[in-house]
DNA sequence: TGGTAGATCAATGGTGTATCAATTTTAATT
DNA sequence: AATTAAAATTGATACACCATTGATCTACCA
């Protein structure tokens, strides 16, 4: 049916569907490689017209997102290039997924803290405090420190999504990150409506490197285990 | 034919077997210049046909990872990188790394217990109760608890590695894994003397795949935050 | 133009069978 | 003991068959 009288400036459908399919592509919930449903299946499942998701897919395709084989199936490419802004971020809400947003407490330029592990080459560091939100429920905060040696951000610099930034402003990319998940305490300067601080909740350490030897990003991110979780999927 | 009604989204099955060797090989469960078991021999073996299993081999084949001679046999072209060894397990000490081990704590086949998710096809499950180790340092207890639709486990058919044994005994292999990781409690039947019941942990759940539709294992695991935390390298 | 519906075509994956060619093993011969 | 011939083993190739699946096209509606 074209939408006769229910939306009357939504996007066209396949529009929609396309949009759909790469945010959970680029989220990492559809893994490289992997083999969609058929299309009739899928179409039934998105309640929706094999033609209508067809057009959907051929988007994806052009975008080069998607390997369609005759015969076979539709496949996940890998892209990689630049590819998902937020396919280093792997909390998801306990109902799966969510749309990530930030919201910046406070960014400066300033000595490392002695409590920090050795990372980069600079004595300083840009110190960037955020709020993490999925679909727009608080579930994490975290705290990022930037080696002053790829330059110094401030906070009208930043945007949602930091690695954006980083090659916007700073010229330079992630191209590699470790996480390490514990558990810890949230720190002292929570937003209050959080949670207070010392309570125990999901702990996440990150570093990250550029082309240096050495991680240029150390960053750590307290998560409400009662929200979301730390996923991980594998091939 | 393309996959018959078994599985609404998996891979071509000659990619699974392709892959599944290539995890072989970098486990190290496939040594450089080993041979593999006559072309007729592994087909029945992996519960395929020749075509198939040869497809697979091709691949292997063109990837380098295997060197065939007619009228001789496959054999292992090169290990390469002797990367990870359990490439699944991703705890890790501390100070990085471990060799992974286990104990079996107890194996039986039982109902599901109601505090399960939902998962597999069937109503009961070989449920596994394991400790591990990293280095001989105790650093979680794990409850496994695998679908009875794919056959059913004693504790004498395990070994260290169970998807070896699944492959082994019960003759299907994993695909495909996704992690949870979050905060949990010890449970009442943790072992003495690696820490009380009820104390806080890290906590992992997991659902594996193999090639139907639903995950045919589900795990729980909880690990000790100050001995080992769970690592995720990313590109 | 965007969405739906249906019919039909063509490519692919998986299986099964038969046959050929290269290699290795075994046995016989010298 | 060395050589040679036969036999068994093993990978290579080809073809037929079938179900699944994407591709294409036409018609219809708002």
């Amino acid at each position: 049916m074209a939408p006769p009288q229910q939306n009357a400036n939504a996007l066209p459908k396949y529009i929609q569907l396309s949009e759909l399919l790469i945010r959970d592509i680029d989220a990492g919930r559809l893994l490289d490689g992997e083999r969609l449903p058929p299309e009739r299946e899928m179409a039934v499942s998105l309640n929706t017209s094999i033609g209508t998701l067809r057009k959907a897919l051929a988007d994806l395709e052009s975008k080069g997102l998607l390997r369609r084989v005759q015969g076979s199936g539709n496949y996940i490419q890998k892209s990689a290039k630049a590819a998902g802004v937020y396919a280093m971020f792997r909390l998801e809400l306990m109902s799966g997924g969510g749309l990530p947003t930030a919201r910046i407490l406070s960014a400066r330029c300033q000595e490392k803290s002695a409590d920090l592990p050795q990372f980069g080459a600079s004595p300083r560091a840009t110190r960037i405090r955020r709020q993490r939100y999925l679909n727009d429920v608080a579930i994490a905060v975290e705290e990022i420190w930037l080696d002053a040696s790829v330059g110094e951000l401030s906070s009208e610099m930043l945007s949602d999504s930091l690695y954006q930034t980083y090659l916007k402003r700073l010229n330079f990319w992630i191209t590699r990150a470790e996480d390490r998940v514990s558990i810890g305490k949230l720190p002292d300067w929570t937003p209050p409506g959080f949670g207070s601080p010392g309570t125990t909740s999901g702990y996440i350490e990150r570093f990250s490197w550029s082309d240096q030897p050495h991680p240029i990003e150390f960053s750590r991110t307290w998560f409400d285990t009662t929200k979301a979780v730390y996923v991980q999927r594998l091939k």
